[in-house]
DNA sequence: CTTCTTACA
DNA sequence: TGTAAGCA
């Protein structure tokens, strides 16, 4: 707890009335103690930079509703991620397609190349 | 000794 | 938001 509060330099008391509002939830262990995560910790952080530029509880739903477009923009990379590996492949072919036609043989190579 | 909860200011 | 009391 000391450790985020060096951390995060907030005070107790506002470390766990962000907990109340739902801004950061960290688990809880023996005897019923805050075991913060590295997230928990960098989320704190966040609101800390909101808090300084005069935001208040608005800020604080922006960054709950930001975490929901970051997941939406997953999604969409992944789809991406799955198209651009299609290209590769069509890439690939057209390649090696374009070598094996040319049959480049005996060419020496000109004397103005540079190793590269 | 540190953290937690509750509650008052 | 700070702080005090009482418990773990």
């Amino acid at each position: 707890m000391g450790t985020v509060m060096k951390l995060t330099s907030l005070t107790a008391r506002q470390i766990r009335y962000y907990e109340t509002q739902e801004l950061v939830k960290p688990q809880r262990s023996d005897g019923n103690r805050r075991l913060y995560s590295l997230n928990d910790v960098d989320r704190l952080l966040e609101i800390k930079d909101y808090l300084d530029e005069g935001l208040n509880m608005a800020g604080i739903r922006e960054i709950f509703s930001q975490k929901q477009v970051e997941s939406e923009k997953r999604k969409e990379e992944q789809r991406k991620s799955l198209t651009d590996d299609d290209v590769r492949k069509i890439l690939h072919d057209e390649i090696l397609r374009a070598g094996g036609l040319q049959g480049m043989s005996s060419q020496p190579t000109s004397p103005l190349q540079k190793p590269f």
